[in-house]
DNA sequence: TTGACATATTCCCATATAAGAATGTAATTT
DNA sequence: AAATTACATTCTTATATGGGAATATGTCAA
């Protein structure tokens, strides 16, 4: 089996370092397909393909006004990726803690070494 | 070009599947090969690529003990995505109170309906 | 040393990419 | 209708994948 399709999940979709521009880009305000093309400078091929995998995953929405197609990044689509990273936010903040303890701990003996035993408090 | 490496960031590496269930297995406690292989049911070899690509892009830690591997999840290393995919926050928050607006819209529309004029304070 | 156990690596294959180039399609203007 | 503008799609190509099977490596035990 080969790699998952771009299109089966916003994780997949994301993955992709210019759609991720594109995103944070279209978060704003919605922006026609020339405007992305110009601002990220990218070829408009290769921005259409992009906004076909985003649009397949539900995370943009496009409006057409004449000949004009106006994208706008669906920020809900992102929030179970959000959420996924969230369920280890106590992790990192344990593994934080323990890094403090340990700086701390070696704080302390430096101290003690170049302060033999003079003046512990302070 | 063609897709960027696993490899390349943790954005590609949490995009496969069972990698996230990986990490979410090793997150609570570290845990020799053997024992994801058989709470996942994943083949040994399919879990040490899995883990290689893990440990590559600073998802997971190992420690040797014996001839087992210890590997547990580097929750630091998630930290990023979930900060990326933070910024969008406001935007889906924003879009949650326009759709609650147009609910209490149709609401109200619907309400005056039934009611036609009869009492509109309460 | 031999053997058993735990994990890693290699090879093969079907599949999917992303970029670039070229072409297609749809809507608007002249 | 012809030309123009704005996007989308198709084709090719180099490259990477993940699973399965087989094999290699490393560590301990008898």
């Amino acid at each position: 089996m080969a790699r998952a399709a771009t299109t089966s999940d916003a994780f997949n979709a994301v993955a992709e370092p210019r759609r991720r521009q594109i995103l944070s880009y279209l978060a704003l305000q919605e922006r026609p397909v020339g405007d992305i093309v110009a601002a990220l400078s990218l070829d408009q091929p290769s921005v259409s393909k992009h906004l076909g995998v985003l649009r397949n995953v539900g995370l943009v929405r496009v409006r057409r006004d004449g000949r004009h197609k106006f994208y706008r990044t669906n920020a809900e689509a992102i929030r179970p990726l959000h959420e996924w990273a969230g369920t280890f936010e106590r992790f990192w903040r344990h593994q934080l803690s323990r890094v403090k303890e340990i700086a701390e701990e070696k704080a302390k003996e430096a101290q003690s070494i170049s302060k033999p035993v003079v003046d512990p408090q302070i």
